[in-house]
DNA sequence: TCGATGATCGAAATCGTTTTAGGTCTTTCT
DNA sequence: AGAAAGACCTAAAACGATTTCGATCATCGA
């Protein structure tokens, strides 16, 4: 099969020990020998097994990743499918593989997947922080790194939810709206922290917030967006622009708008958040807010690997990245 | 640390052998021990290591997959983003994991990255099957399936592409269209089943066809796609319709048509393929061919294991899935 | 010249499993 | 009763690496 350190011995005239730690840069083997050594394994096209390695050493250059989300769309998710994809990336070109740690494999709970693979440590991206297993996991003896969760005494990293939304909230402003409906996400940090931003931001403009102007939402989920968005229009008094949840949202939003015979954005402005690329080509150009995923993804995976390496250097931390507008066309002046 | 077999042995009273082979179902052990076994590993925690199991058993139930494309695209292709999400989703349900397969690890080739992760077998999903690396792979010993692409004596899976553009170009004929152009995309086995599909049917409906009116393009490139259709609107005899190489390309394509000042579809028709989601979801809703995205990747995740599980009664073999047409707004009437 | 010191190398244990080849004891058959 | 056959269990050898602990040998200082 395979050539395996045996062979590269047998075929060095050395002892598996000695070409081992040829092979490992300890210092007790003379150049001459490491050298011929190194030309043999490249010979006979000889790697280690990552397998036997992992199982002396402890360490198996695995990250888990934990990623379950609701709206069934997997890798394709508008916003954890780019973070997923960036933390891959950043994973890989440290040495690292990543294994999804999925639920119910042979039974197993998530920590018990992650010890049966011999995983070094997990990202968690997900939207079931509640999950006792999820939990499990959050307490448990492997480094961890969340995204859009904060937990005691863990790695989280996230975007400057209240950064973004203030950048969104005075870019509408400008434009003129003082009639302003915002639809939240499902209940948590990141909604309270993105609604708090909202409504301190029109505080300090002085503009009045209607309370029936807020409702709350579910991330991702244009069927809600377009049942509460119906409700919103049905007001006696509608507002002139409705913030959704995330572009996905702000999809459903827009085809209630549509459904009410108005239009975007001369009769009613709506606007997003994540900057999913696709809908900035489709028309109209969607107004929203960009989270930098890659850096979200990249992060994540740096900080882990950090964790991981120099356990005893490293300390949990809250990292946050920067969001940015798009301006595309769905916010209209409002006069 | 985690509990190991010896560890249930002595809880047990037994020898290690016992327990494994308690555990793995031989035959020479008492149902009363095999019950004990049981419940001890049970109240214990305990979870055999993969990774020892597999270094003695040579199976990792690890499944690699390579997946490397030029659009950056990553988890969000909208192909090859749900495919790997349902074969990952089946792979799970059989007991597998999934790991990827990429270049340059530690300067291995995707061959050796497998074998140094000891794979048991890999599904080959990508754009670059002329890489030499893939080439090597492709001809390895290790269980291959391919999505797209046939290789001599290795299982592949794909759309019925020839069943999906029949559909669509009889469609676009049947509501009035003469003068249909088509764009395709890389050049390939793929490419090329669809354009004589669109060049049969429209000879069989006895309608003559512009070799100006094909022309190349590439997949999920909207600025080639722009490019492409603007030329072809700048023809002397412009066609009524033109049909995309992709969904992605054809939002290139409106592009081109809306900067052309025409209407879509009243001016000018478009049609896309794959289907995906979220541009169902935007107006005008996108006339276009949708892949069984979910039933390709969980058929090649079948097959795969498959020619792993049972190498000896299974057989390399073309496996093909039915494409539907989704009716948009994008084709108009044409008279 | 002799012991000490370094420089290299190798033997063997180990990681946590699986699996082969016996081993022991009871039962059954003739 | 003696042998054959089952039933049940264990010892030990792998799998392919890493790592500890010695072993060997040449060199060197005194």
């Amino acid at each position: 099969m395979t050539t395996s350190i045996r062979d590269l011995a047998a075929a060095c005239g050395l002892s598996v020990s000695t070409v081992s730690k040829a092979l490992n840069g300890y210092p007790d083997v003379s150049e001459k020998t490491r050298e011929q050594v190194r030309r043999a394994a490249e010979s006979l096209g000889y790697h280690p097994s990552a397998i036997a390695r992992s199982l002396k050493t402890g360490r198996s250059f695995n990250l888990g990743v934990l990623y379950s989300d609701d709206t069934q769309s997997g890798f394709t998710h508008n916003y954890f499918g780019p973070v997923l994809q960036a933390f891959k990336q950043e994973a890989e070109r440290r040495g690292y593989d990543i294994t999804f740690i999925s639920k119910g494999q042979q039974g197993m709970t998530y920590l018990q997947h992650c010890q049966f693979r011999s995983i070094d440590g997990v990202c968690i991206v997900c939207s079931h922080f509640s999950d006792p297993e999820v939990q499990e996991l959050l307490s448990g003896p492997l480094p961890v790194v969340t995204v859009d969760y904060v937990f005691n005494n863990r790695s989280c990293i996230q975007s400057e939810n209240r950064q973004g939304m203030e950048l969104l909230t005075r870019y509408v402003i400008a434009r003129g709206h003082r009639k302003i409906a915002y639809i939240s996400g499902d209940e948590g940090a990141v909604s309270g922290v993105r609604v708090t931003a909202f409504r301190r931001v029109l505080r300090e403009a002085g503009i009045p917030l209607l309370e029936a102007y807020v409702a709350g939402g579910r991330y991702h989920d244009p069927a809600t967006a377009r049942r509460v968005t119906r409700k919103i229009l049905a007001l006696p008094d509608p507002p002139t622009c409705i913030l959704m949840p995330d572009d996905t949202a702000a999809l459903g939003g827009m085809d209630a708008i549509r459904a009410a015979g108005l239009r975007i954005p001369e009769d009613i402005s709506i606007a997003g958040f994540d900057g999913v690329p696709i809908l900035q080509m489709c028309k109209p150009r969607l107004t929203t807010v960009r989270q930098d995923t890659e850096a979200i993804g990249i992060g994540a995976a740096r900080k882990l690997i950090h964790l991981i390496e120099a356990p005893d250097t490293t300390f949990p931390e809250i990292l946050s990245v920067p969001c940015s507008l798009l301006e595309g066309e769905t916010v209209g002046l409002q006069h």
